[in-house]
DNA sequence: CTTTCTCTACTACAACAATAGTAAAGATTA
DNA sequence: TAATCTTTACTATTGTTGTAGTAGAGAAAG
């Protein structure tokens, strides 16, 4: 596998267009930025290119134009990056984050019902 | 406040040993970081010179050497690169988070259920 | 066909990150 | 005190990120 660093805020903004949208031009990606993350045209084929390149992205010529398809999964991505993230912040120990979450008030109260459904649900099923 | 960026692997890492060691000397450091993070003397010096330049380390000099502390809370930094990373990843959405933790099958039963405690002991005091 | 638009390919460049070497001041030690 | 070690201060190199301009090919439009 290509050595994959982390994606940068703008990075991720463009994988998450390509997710939603599936292949697709430079063109439609700039189009389809949202506000704050409108940068030159020029500016979002460079990422598009450089994310070809680190194999986020596989890269096709139709007639004159390129055309650009994601090649991992939102999901895959997700998961790694979050690997990273906890490894990186809470020493790899998923549970200092879940406790972190828990006492972080960023999480509303149908949040908090929801995922009590879902670790009442995982208590059974879980391997 | 002075602008903080994203800390890095490494920088996380030695701001760590800050945290747990409290005021240091760069020495401190090089002896203290773990075999994955062994760095010539001068890099991680390089490094803590520029933690302490934006604002991450107080700098002071005790006769000949230099003492370096954090003069910033773990948990201060916890809030603002998870806030960061759920930004990116999540869209700034931490119910989403929780969901994927809940389902990553990287919490054991025993985080899920403390995890639970937490979240039911949460749900009277939520504001 | 000529002008215009659009897109690719290539180039540029400043900022910052990652990594570390070297010179020189002081402390330590033989 | 002369040799050695430790630490600072400064410098250096390579790579990556963020941002975008320009030249030129082909399509479109008049």
């Amino acid at each position: 596998m290509i050595k994959q660093e982390n994606l940068s805020p703008f990075e991720w903004e463009v994988m998450k267009l390509f997710w939603k949208k599936g292949k697709s031009t430079v063109r439609d990606i700039v189009d389809g930025l949202p506000e704050a993350y409108q940068r030159a045209y020029t500016t979002v084929q460079t990422y598009v290119e450089r994310l070809a390149e680190k194999g986020f992205l596989e890269k096709e010529k139709s007639g004159n134009v390129n055309l650009f398809a994601p090649s991992i999964s939102e999901r895959t991505i997700l998961h790694q990056e979050t690997e990273k993230f906890v490894a990186r912040a809470f020493s790899g120990n998923f549970s200092q984050l879940a406790r972190y979450l828990a006492h972080s008030g960023r999480l509303t109260e149908s949040d908090i019902d929801e995922l009590q459904r879902l670790v009442s649900e995982s208590e059974g099923g879980q391997k």
